[in-house]
DNA sequence: TAAATAGTCTACTAAATCTATATACATTGT
DNA sequence: ACAATGTATATAGATTTAGTAGACTATTTA
């Protein structure tokens, strides 16, 4: 992070954050589907109206999540999205990888988007990549842990403490 | 990540990786200071040829490293920078919160740069949210245990297995 | 079969961020 | 005094992300 001169440009360097905005709308527009599951599929404009998404950047996230085979679409009259797959199936990670693509954090550390580092002299014994290969490791057993279902589950229980 | 129309945008979009360059320089550079303990300091040219990165960039790098407490500087003639802390002190997520900033993928999983979701209904109940506050909480491990140190010695346990 | 509904697909624009460079300044050693 | 070297700020270019636009396709219903 740029150390930055006044106080003004550090809050918006706050702003930052890794998880893009297209993944949690996707994450939310699952979630959404997901407690509907009994119900006729439901519109674009519905689920965006709901979550507060831009409606035509929704289009093209729920199109990819569809191309992936976690949506199911009808289009005309009475149309709409479902999900094709139960939500105890759907996992962070299979959402992550669609959206953002690499969970880890160098590509040379990446498990579906494996990519060598241009700079790097020796991958073998890169101390850099083995630990980020550990950090890989870490994060991916609890995005691959964490379903759809876990994460409505979640919200429905408002505990008082915690 | 974007559905390309194209197997060549494709190819662009896997040089996409969430760790800056910045940070990659700032690990790379501690870690050749962490080889060069009872040398005298060692000029940021130096240190730029050696590990193929842009000097100007890397001097803004160190400032902040140092700024931050992890490097002494010496002005002038002979001057240069070595280390302020033991290699063995120097953790990876002290370092990426100098260069990257936030650990966490979501503003409101930060524990150093927390920030609430302007779009977040009711943050305690936040199935996201959970869930990532317990994978930063998996990758924080990995990074608060892994020091310059560590990085080092691995590079030199160079197994012919592995 | 026409009209309305709703998803599909491609392209484009604007804003933010990251990477790198430029320039002027401050300090130290000889 | 002068050369070496770090300090600090500003700026430019490239890349990525977020969001918008518009034409097209499929389905339902009257």
């Amino acid at each position: 992070m740029v150390r930055p001169a006044f106080f003004l440009i550090n809050l918006i360097s706050f702003v930052y954050y890794m998880l893009s905005k297209k993944t949690k709308y996707a994450i939310k527009a699952l979630v959404v589907l997901g407690k509907n599951l009994d119900q006729p599929p439901m519109q674009i404009a519905r689920i965006a109206e709901e979550e507060r998404i831009p409606k035509k950047f929704l289009e093209q996230i729920l199109l990819d999540l569809r191309n992936a085979g976690f949506l199911y679409s009808k289009k005309g009259a009475g149309g709409g999205y479902s999900l094709n797959k139960k939500p105890e199936d759907i996992f962070l990670v299979d959402i992550l990888r669609i959206t953002d693509g690499p969970i880890a954090m160098v590509p040379c550390a990446s498990l579906k988007f494996y990519h060598r580092c241009e700079e790097c002299h020796d991958e073998v014994t890169c101390g850099i990549r083995k630990a980020f290969i550990e950090v890989r490791d870490a994060s991916l057993k609890v995005l691959s842990e964490t379903s759809i279902a876990n994460i409505i589950e979640r919200e429905k229980t408002t505990r008082v403490a915690d």
